[in-house]
DNA sequence: GATGAATGAGGATTCATTCAT
DNA sequence: AATGAATGAATCCTCATTCAT
């Protein structure tokens, strides 16, 4: 980030129109990516879904893949915040995990779009993987160093908690699982870590703060 | 008209040649799903890549659902006999889960073209994801009579198994990961059920069958 | 028609196989022109409408135009029986003329996918319109000639014959007439002739031979 | 946000640019229909014919059948025009008769394309129709009421006007018919709705209004 | 004679993108 | 800033026709 493009920024400062009808067009990417998936919408889609005319889109976003990065860069920004806000003072690895994993498929119940959008954004691009992940891998080598977790290789132990969380949302939203999903899911991952089945128990039990 | 005739009408014998055209096509779809993903994959570019016409395609799938669709049940078809193969005559549970996740992921090292075309599949539709893992449903639950395995609510404990086990593959395609990743992921699994860390570590290193 | 051709006909008899399916050809076409009009029809359609395959269609008929012909000249010899069988003997013009338009527009009663097709490749051709009418155009001028009938200009009184008849077949097979539609429109027609309304209505009371 | 640009905005004024390629589009499509019939005209060349670009078509019509619609649409209006002009201040059904049936044959020699297309339209779709006769009808109602029209049944007199009429325009457009065929295909219907000979006459020598 | 697999040209349709207003 | 008309490449799909068996 270099001072000349901040300056450029500052000099030009977004109106509160151009925000706004930015933020119409991503809200209208997100939920017809969740309804029907990136690769089914159509650009004059997202316009009408916003309100707006086919033409102002280009306004916007240079190409598809741009509207497809922008978006996933909300919702992980979103998730940010997400986990940002939950566990901030929370200093147990396995709790903080504990926490972070039921928020995801929490959040598949309370917001299915958002996490449909998730899913098909997360398996249409590797990048943002990464990003969403980032928080996971931070927990992960905490609890190492913590002794709480227990585990001889990091990738694997990445794909367990990103996998089993990722499919536990897909079950939620496909209406297979009830309203304890998010604990069920989260204890899983936990005792696959190495914590105790009681442990377990007990941290996905703990109301969430 | 002789009976052998009649007979052989009824049954509308797939001639020689149509069974192998038919082939040609799968194999050239599997290829190119794994190689490009479902969605990005024009009908044209199957053809040409069997060696065929283009109205060739349409004189055996109607639409594109109908190629991924076989496609699917192709691969699912060729899971089971690897599992059935490998695990016929193992009797404990947590042993024939081990050797049924360690073979999925190595198979993705072993055939990454079929790995990845079962990860495109697999996202872009939620059918046949139930297919593959209904072998896996077994062995849960027999597990679980057999007082190998804990766990509170079956819905998760699949969730646990096919998710860390499809997060597993990716890791391999993208190259993330070792030699190992098979036996690693399996023990994660294992622990996530309810075995121990020592002899999931045990099952693990036994020589796959 | 020359004699070779007559001899080289009788030389290599027409195999009763081959008539038959023919045949079976012929009347699957003639159905499907009916049912959805000439310009619809696939040729596949017609050999699966027939029990045949796809290529035996081409030992019978080199392109579709050849099937619309060969239907088109079917449906013209079956009219020629038809007329020829009713009024044979009948030699007073008006009497002939009152037979003939009742007759095609009672036949659109009787056999609605004859009357269909016969519509549908009329006005996908000009030719068979023409030889449709000639004997139409044989008892007007017998008319003229007895002094029956009254009209300045032959193709007008043809159109006014053969326009009248398809008009009044057409509101048959669409289900607008009733039982009566064929004497009335041959009523009309007979008095667009110079016929007295009485007269005409006689005529077209007589039951048909 | 002014009243005027909300007001315009909800009746959606058709822009003059818009306008003015529709109507392109829709004369070429009427050309082409008189030409070559509508089965036998692709989109592509009616998109040519109009000078815009393929893909242009689709932004003023879905599908071919649209078109069609919307051709036959104009031509009815075209023809309402013709008729109400010519006989607005005819106060006797069977001068009106003489004269929109002449009008009609006479357009066919006037406005070939016109009449091409009309014919191929009609033969095509039965919807059309009852738009283009609703005039026909209407005088066929008004002569019985004045005693100047007997005729027993309104379907087979409608066959015979519009049955007739279009033969006739059909002649004229195939080369089969001289200068006074207007008026000799009125002639033959008049006769036919039971004017006698020498008025029919009489009527369809009156000059046109 | 019959079969049906293969062909490929041609038509229908979609959609990202540009641009004058 | 917004508009929406126009574009044309790309894709889907159909179907008449050929030909080896």
């Amino acid at each position: 980030m270099r001072r000349a493009s901040q300056a450029a920024a500052a000099a030009r400062p977004i109106s509160r129109v151009r925000a706004r009808t930015e933020t119409l067009l991503l809200d209208a990417a997100l939920r017809l990516f969740a309804r029907q998936g990136v690769g089914a919408t159509a650009i004059h889609e997202i316009a009408a879904e916003a309100g707006v005319s086919n033409g102002t889109f280009y306004n916007y976003f240079r190409t598809r893949d741009e509207v497809v990065e922008a978006v996933s860069v909300r919702l992980a920004e979103r998730l940010q915040e997400e986990i940002t806000a939950s566990a901030a003072d929370v200093t147990d690895a396995a709790e903080r995990m504990a926490i972070g994993t039921r928020r995801f498929v929490l959040q598949a119940v309370r917001d299915p779009v958002w996490a449909a959008a998730l899913i098909r954004v997360s398996t249409s691009r590797a990048a943002p993987l990464a990003r969403t992940a980032a928080p996971a891998l931070h927990d992960l080598r905490l609890g190492r160093r913590q002794g709480r977790f227990t585990y001889r290789n990091e990738v694997a132990a990445l794909d367990l908690i990103t996998g089993t969380v990722l499919a536990g949302m897909r079950s939620v939203l496909e209406g297979r699982a009830g309203a304890e999903h998010p604990a069920l899911v989260a204890g899983l991952v936990l005792r696959g870590l190495g914590i105790s089945a009681a442990e377990a128990d007990a941290l996905v039990r703990r109301p969430l703060p």
